[in-house]
DNA sequence: TCTTATGCATAAGAAAATTATGTATACTTG
DNA sequence: CAAGTATACATAATTTTCTTATGCATAAGA
């Protein structure tokens, strides 16, 4: 999911809070947003963001509803109140991992 | 590497921090190490530890050396120079990355 | 006209885990 | 003393989750 080849295993916690930001974001809008957000370190997939989407949409966590805009289709997504749910745990379960990985790189904090 | 099966990708950077604050430590003291560190929360299996040890030796980042101990053996790895070197710009890496993680899980904070 | 941007989607391949298995010694506990 | 847990390494099969490539389609800009 970035051009750096990094960590994995974080896009679907990414939709998911943005999604609880936004009420209804297409994908495209995700990759620029994300794109946005971190100054262009970060860049999206689609081979990795629809998969992600679709997935998450069978998994009963967004729901969509298509508009036309100029001509373009955009596929909007929103999360269900399940999908709400999940946000919440994917992101503290995310952060929750960041503080232990913290620990491991800045071992000094784990001693104050 | 967790037992949360979260994030991918940040095991031999991992590995190379901790090789950067300890001169020397076998596979399963790693293992342990990490555990200690992370009150029990990662736990590093050997299927993924023992493949990213014999990759990053074979890169020439790592360098061996066998003791028995107790009848039983420990390969012992420490960083070559070049992992040195590698492990400063894998963790700098991963520290930037989350960084970014960040301002995308926090949005506040990118306004300030 | 050709490239870039917008917008969705899927398939092939690669990377990096998990899970399962195998070998071997040492310690602990009932 | 038998069985389970801990120590210690290793590899193979499978799964997850990406990247890369491809395809379709419209719009804007050079």
């Amino acid at each position: 999911m970035s051009s750096s080849k990094l960590l994995k295993g974080s896009l679907a916690t990414i939709v998911l809070k943005l999604l609880e930001e936004n009420e209804k974001m297409y994908g495209y809008e995700i990759t620029q947003r994300v794109k946005e957000i971190t100054a262009g370190e970060f860049k999206i997939t689609e081979g990795a963001l629809y998969p992600t989407l679709h997935k998450l949409e069978a998994e009963g966590m967004l729901s969509t509803e298509t508009q036309k805009v100029d001509n373009r289709i955009r596929k909007y997504y929103s999360l269900t109140k399940e999908g709400n749910a999940e946000a919440q745990s994917k992101v503290a379960e995310l952060e929750e991992f960041l503080l232990n990985l913290q620990k491991l790189l800045n071992p000094k904090l784990g001693m104050g």
